[in-house]
DNA sequence: GATGAATGAGGTTTCATTCAT
DNA sequence: CATGAATGAAACCTCATTCAT
């Protein structure tokens, strides 16, 4: 795997095993898939997965770490660049709709699982889904230390708020039968967060 | 199981055996939880889960269907006659709330297993859970109608965000290691969403 | 499994996986034998094997606790009650022989794989051939005292002499393609040992 | 391998191998060693053992060969030319326990091994074991003949007490925490079996 | 000769489900 | 109704062996 021009690339028979996985675990989830299914899709022995995953729950972690963390690099600097406030809120939303817009399946398997309970799984997923939380909360607290945001707004709460209803409108989209463009959401839900949270959002009396 | 004066009871073996499952999946999930380890908690043989379940997934589908269905059953009335906009929001926040605080573990089975693909155990949950959308449907609707939310308000994202924020308002919860009361979140989480759908809240300029 | 009149009896389904393992490990080797081939040779199914030792290694630890311990058991006394010396040596000799000649195909699998390097099966197996190592050492301990055996004799070395030659005496029956009755040798290997202690055997000038 | 003044030397890839597989078998046991363990151990790849070595019960055979027959070869001139009788015995003893002193990882291998029931190994370690069992039979025979040993020793069983002594010594060293010299057991063991077969030993009435 | 990635058969173990008692 | 021993399919994982480079 590589990052050319900030996009994650997966080569080799490492990329291939990953990207199948992705496909499968879309369509079985990860419980109601087997290596041996995993393996046929991306072309592969099952013994040769072994080669570059000691273990099934490897894949699935791997996944998350990859793309999860990946996504979180490329948009730390990306946020502080951006206003605090509603602009960087903003951007967030769009940075996380757009990150799932671009691989529907993808979207699908982390939806599905972030909240898997499997021990050895939560304890590969939750550091990542840590880190983003941190991420938002950042986002929260700069906009009301810049006095965007009310004063009186509970973080944690907030984080949440913003946490599920992103998560929720990309697991409606996965789900609908009819797919349409995830990225029509961004200002509608922008602009709602924004106003949970007290900001002025222009076009606002 | 019965109702009586608006609570889910429930009696004989039937009921133990869901109450133990409820107790083994919160804590091992369904996929690590067995049949036999469901039994053993209920104080009964393997095979008699089997006189009253056909299979294992219509163990967790049954309990989405009790637990949820009779929570919306007792909740349409009650929001119906609480005044459109903030005051049936507020109120559905609040009986949201209560109903996952009430229950911890039962929370947390939920919590973990809306989203789950396996298909027969999406196929039994997802009417429910599509039943808990129309009401929250309903309520921004109503809302809207009554002049109480944003005209333009996009009800499908909406909704969206209303489930996803106490969704995951239950998740934060469910995970944390000392937990605080839920029901202390009702306040905020409904003055956030109402502010969300352009409500203006008592106390707000 | 039973005691009746001092004879190890197996019974119902966990004697029958007990006998077939006997039967397939004398054939094949504990490493060459698979659960399933086990299972078939017990005329049960695989997964019925599990009802009743938890691994495979279990299988094999068993039967030298069960038959091996019982032997001692049994011997203790027997041995005690014999005049310390060459009598007791000599029915040391005929008891160890006795038991082999019982049941050849038990006598091959204790006979391969008493030595067995893989740590489970060792740390299961040790236990029990250490005790038969101490009931050795007391007979020829007891011998020396007695005034029977040489003063100066090396009890360890004593030991593993007496272990060494009945073990590959028992090896050499197991091997022969043509059997002859295992306790023709209990004589002739009494009557070395018996000397090889320094002790007078009857005949002797 | 080579043969320079009746040392057995390795050389080359195939003799790093075979050490390797000695270092490895006596850890792991043959059934618990991996092919590419042994190569890691040997410093090459997992595919050159096989430009050398057929299949995997070959690294053990040849080291039984290599090894056993070479010292076989070395001993029977060596026995020739001792007295028949008592010193011949002790010889035996003393090459026995010093080819084994000098390499206390290939005695662990030898000592595991010889037994096991794998078909292709059996088939490749026995002829060679019995081949040294005939170097004993000798030894006994022609003790007999010299008037030296007891003229009704049954020397197929009198052949098993030597081999079965001299095992279980090794072994007995071998499986010793803090080892002593293996050499320190000559003198007791020769004296024990030269008894054994009714010889008078020097020191005695 | 040497490499080591790839293969895939085969092993152990689990567990939903059945059924004789 | 209730039991729990029994089943056997299927899962994960290992590893001897091959072969393109």
């Amino acid at each position: 795997m590589d990052t050319i021009g900030g996009e994650v690339v997966t080569r080799g028979k490492e990329g291939r095993i990953l990207a199948a996985a992705v496909r499968v675990f879309a369509r079985l989830g990860y419980h109601g898939s087997s290596m041996a299914v995993v393996a046929r899709e991306a072309g592969v022995a099952t013994g040769t997965i072994y080669l570059y995953f000691a273990r099934k729950p490897d894949l699935l972690v791997t996944l998350f770490q990859r793309h999860l963390s990946e996504y979180l690099d490329r948009s730390r600097p990306a946020l502080a660049a951006a206003a605090p406030g509603v602009p960087r809120l903003r951007l967030l939303v769009e940075r996380h709709l757009a990150f799932y817009a671009e691989d529907r399946e993808l979207a699908t398997v982390f939806q599905i699982h972030v909240r898997d309970p499997d021990p050895i799984l939560a304890d590969g997923i939750r550091p990542t889904v840590g880190a983003y939380f941190d991420v938002i909360g950042g986002v929260i607290t700069e906009g009301v230390k810049a006095g965007a945001f009310a004063q009186d707004l509970n973080v944690r709460l907030a984080r949440q708020v913003v946490f599920g209803a992103l998560d929720e409108t990309v697991t409606g989209w996965v789900r609908s039968k009819r797919p349409y463009p995830l990225m029509s959401a961004v200002d509608p839900v922008a602009t709602m967060l924004a106003r949970a949270f007290g900001a002025t959002v222009p076009g606002d009396v």
